[in-house]
DNA sequence: TGTACATCAGTGAACGCGCGTTCACTGATGTAC
DNA sequence: TGTACATCAGTGAACGCGCGTTCACTGATGTAC
């Protein structure tokens, strides 16, 4: 994580605030990803993120339900910045579909790398995909930049080899994310790979889309 | 899971055993694997598994030093168990390669779906790898299945077309971990999918070998 | 086959602790007039 | 510009609870002779 704990004035350490913390609900987001990012999922209570932020113990009620409902605050903002990542990548697939294709799959592992306490609550905190309509739209649009990736993608290949797009997309997915999950992640549970992750993804869509026929002619 | 609580005698439910419990620490470990299932790998502590097993909450502390030594057992096992279960799928690349290839791949999403509680405990639980030797070298055995089929399958192409064998391995794990932790879990963080998980796995692979070249000559 | 003894595995009571949650409250802020 | 009032956001004390952990203990089991 990024934030120093009195970046902005919302550190514990802060003692300079008058009654009203001014931003509350916030501050026990970012402190439920520092206490996520060192302790996991599992790690962080209601009790102390409210400590973190420098509040009693009551204070959070006032802006999340209990738990859970924080937690799956944190992962909604994780699917939000998540695809706004994946969208910047993509770039509308300029300059060229290929490349930009790439650029996506890469900024899949920077996010898994970089923000370890969002992807984990995004995909690894358990939290049922049902039980919450406003996550599951989050997650949905972030999956859906990358169906779009790949329907801009599989555009520009002859009208007769072009495979199913969101199968293609799935399988890019799920590949981008087996490598994170497994090989790619910014914390402790990382598997060690004798090769940078990128590379890795870069190699497997490589052979995917030659599978694909991509380049139409010459692929050797 | 598949064991009842009653089934051999060790439920909560049944008073009539000894002083000595007789076989506590599997009792323990299938304590911790019923609650990861019905709570997932956070919902569990070490006072509720001995009150699973019915014995005081000391007893515990007989067979594991804590609540993350009862864990890292629980993923240690897992491991074993997959790694017999893609052993017995592979079945030495009989009768054909392709055909056991695909056989490891279902089997892999198998597992992920009929012991989701071992799953999350071996892959998301967050134990660190590097702390817990016995741990490392289960997780590595269990890859070494899937790499040493590789290797076999590899064996039979051309040598002049050969894909680097650990590369190779490392793209169908990432694909089959990518593929069962997002739509292939038993669990009720699995994401809805318009195909089953094993046909997205199974045209991925395809799709991967076509672009390695296989079959080699008559590719569509 | 019996007996004495060592070891093992589980007991149950106890403890301190932090958590989740509630409650009536109060200080700060915004707004109608 | 001032004042009264409503609303909002956080307080702090309190509670019951279950957890992790310890301890001296005791019943059961195994073994030497």
């Amino acid at each position: 994580m990024a934030w120093s704990r009195n970046g902005d004035g919302k550190g514990d350490g802060d003692k300079a605030r008058g009654y009203h913390h001014g931003n509350l609900k916030e501050a026990l987001v970012r402190a439920a990803l520092e206490l996520i990012a060192s302790k996991g999922p599992a790690g962080f209570t209601f009790a102390e993120a409210a400590r973190w932020a420098g509040v009693s113990p009551a204070a959070p009620y006032r802006h999340f339900r209990d738990r859970e409902d924080l937690l799956a605050d944190v992962a909604r903002r994780g699917f939000d910045l998540f695809e706004q990542e994946l969208s910047r990548a993509w770039n509308d697939g300029k300059p060229e579909p290929t490349t930009a294709f790439d650029r996506v799959g890469k900024a899949y592992l920077a996010f898994a790398r970089n923000q370890p306490a969002y992807y984990s609550a995004m995909f690894e905190a358990g939290i049922p995909a049902e039980a919450n309509a406003e996550l599951k739209a989050a997650g949905d649009r972030a999956f859906n930049v990358l169906r779009r990736a790949t329907e801009n993608f599989v555009a520009t290949m002859p009208a007769s080899k072009r495979p199913p797009v969101t199968m293609m997309a799935l399988h890019i997915w799920a590949l981008a994310h087996g490598i994170a999950s497994l090989f790619g992640r910014g914390d402790s549970a990382r598997r060690p790979l004798p090769m940078p992750p990128e590379e890795l993804l870069e190699a497997g869509v490589l052979l995917y889309l030659r599978g694909l026929g991509i380049p139409g002619d010459d692929a050797a």
